[in-house]
DNA sequence: TCAATAAATGACACCGGTTTCCTAATGGGG
DNA sequence: CCCCATTAGGAAACCGGTGTCATTTATTGA
């Protein structure tokens, strides 16, 4: 990929290229019973293996015919290029590797989508590895898997991209990441970053507008920076419309439906009972409603909800829930070009900053308080 | 792996052994800046790469010294043999790739996880690989991801497993598969079956000893095998107990949400009304709950709803629903436990039919009709 | 004491690509 | 007409492991 740079002039030979393609013809009919190789084409072709790896990579030292002929026989006897073979010559992978440890499996799987439509762009496979920041062989593990694979570049979801020290095996090994999380931490060039902020501000605003003073807020897990996140600006985007969160209005949940259901039954269970509950993600939003309903408090009649992340279970909820739109896909998709394009023009560090914002998304279950 | 057979005697030898020991610890104090290589573990070693590849894939004609020092070199200097070139001498490439064009991302989350579960033991990683069925690219799209990246093997999910095109296309390629149905296929061999029948039958005797007589059924899609297996099997145990499902109260949807809620909007606005609906998976049955909800329909009391699957939003609905276990991680495992045995013993076929059986999960949507 | 035997190890080619370096042919300028 | 620049292509080494086969050394039986 280094050598062979561009020619200055282009000058057509003739000679060779004529027998080849009666060579080629005949040799059409001549089939393998193993995958073919590069040395098959080359004997084909009566060409050296160079010349057809020249081909193979777009090499502008080919004279046009040379490349046709060789073109040609790859077509017909199904030739591809083994990627061990290459990746072991080119010392690369041509394998990206997707690192998490999120339980919530409708966002890894609409990361996963993102990323993968990028891979396949690029020709990258994805080699996925779930993973356990409670284990004591995480770090181990993490480590093992990219050296093993070689991978060409990790990505890595919160809240595994939130850790340091996984950060830190990650540079040491020399291996190329993006990380994805709702803040931009100490390097941005690395990280796509999607802003939790401006969603939980409209929601706090959306939940004054609609003139609620008693507001619960169900908090994220504090080892989410995302949690963090939406916190603050929710508690900073309310303090603006004049609103104070008392700190008995607030719990924190796990991003679970189960810790949802327990913080709801805490803040409903209170006096006076909030008007309006804002959890930080939809599985929890989920919990309260389910507790809503186990305590006879009607949705939206008695209590407005309000989730974050719009997961398919916020439609499926009724009355359908207003949340916060946190495009995941699109977040794979730019953390995997950010690492591909890295990767392919061998960068050591991106420089532009990407990321994604979230929006409201207003659906039923957000109404003005009773009364 | 097939050369250095067992030896039948053992005889320790003592000499070099000795003076190796200190050129090791000699060698460490030495670092590389590079990942170390077989050829470094064999310079300090002061063996041939052969000895150390020797001990790397235990073979029993090593002296017991000289790999324990190989070893020692080994764990020092943090030497990992490459994939890639292991893959390339060994032709094999310690890869499973998952096949998929599910659009139920729960069950392909659990699945994923049960398969990485397995390959995680036995050394493997996982490459994913989502498609489309009805892309023209499809197949040879499947194709090129299997030669390309060399796979050991591949797991392949329902739907697509179901098309028997794929199934050639592998075959021919020589790559051991295992494929996920419901029912067993042509070749037992090559599957792991769940059976829906079971899950199916209970539920149709919990309706009927319930004592609903007016029960609507939505199906899923034709395509999928186990829309007729749920199917097949509950008309057929309604029938033992004398209940006929009448054509008007059956409606095929897509799996999807949308389409539970369309079919639900036909059965319920017919005379008479269904007072139980059996949706034949969970998505489906979550849009029974919305049109019930939306026409002022009480769950359970004027409506029992019954799923499939039992994915989480099972237990996300209020009341809870009332569905059949489907272990999606466990066929998961199994499926790569299968495939993992037969490429490590060298078996071309697997002799051994493996499933798993669906159970019914009794909660809160299931009743006895009013009256 | 001398094969014969067996354990332990090494030399070398190979897997399927790539890079480095070199040669041959062509055409233009002096 | 010769030399050089330039293009097209090849030979050999290499990437990091493997298999095959030969070699070395020690033990054993005759």
């Amino acid at each position: 990929m280094t050598q062979d740079a561009a020619p200055r002039k282009g000058r057509p030979r003739r000679g060779r290229a004529a027998a080849i393609q009666t060579v080629a013809v005949e040799a059409v009919t001549w089939t393998l019973d193993r995958p073919p190789t590069i040395n098959d084409v080359a004997r084909l072709a009566h060409v050296s293996k160079k010349t057809v790896s020249r081909v193979i990579n777009q090499s502008p030292f080919v004279n046009e015919e040379t490349r046709t002929i060789i073109n040609a026989i790859i077509e017909q006897i199904g030739y591809m290029p083994s990627p061990q073979a290459r990746g072991l010559a080119f010392q690369r992978s041509f394998l990206l590797g997707l690192v998490y440890d999120n339980p919530n499996a409708q966002f890894i799987v609409n990361i996963q989508e993102g990323v993968l439509a990028a891979c396949r762009l690029a020709g990258f496979e994805l080699v996925v590895h779930p993973c356990d920041q409670k284990s004591p062989h995480f770090l181990n593990d993490a480590k093992q898997f990219v050296q093993r694979q070689n991978l060409d570049g990790v990505i890595v979801v919160p809240p595994a991209s939130e850790n340091p020290q996984l950060v830190e095996v990650l540079r040491d090994l020399g291996c190329r990441y993006v990380r994805l999380s709702a803040v931009s931490l100490d390097e941005a060039a690395n990280m796509v970053v999607y802003n939790d902020r401006q969603g939980a501000a409209e929601v706090a605003e959306h939940l004054a507008g609609l003139g609620h003073r008693d507001i619960g807020f169900i908090a994220g897990p504090s080892r989410h920076r995302s949690a963090h996140e939406r916190r603050e600006s929710f508690v900073g985007a309310l303090r603006n419309h004049g609103i104070t969160l008392r700190p008995e209005m607030v719990e924190e949940g796990a991003y679970t439906f189960e810790s949802g259901e327990v913080c709801a039954t805490r803040l409903l269970t209170r006096e006076p009972r909030p008007t309006a509950i804002f959890a930080s993600n939809d599985e929890m939003a989920a919990g309260v409603y389910k507790t809503a309903q186990r305590l006879g408090i009607s949705i939206p009649r008695d209590l407005t909800i309000v989730g974050f992340d719009d997961s398919p279970i916020a439609t499926r909820l009724w009355p359908s829930l207003t949340t916060v739109r946190l495009p995941a896909k699109d977040l794979g998709r730019l953390a995997a070009e950010k690492l591909i394009i890295r990767i392919s023009s061998d960068e050591e560090e991106g420089h532009t900053a990407t990321g994604v914002v979230s929006r409201m998304v207003v659906r039923e279950s957000s109404v003005p308080p009773r009364g």
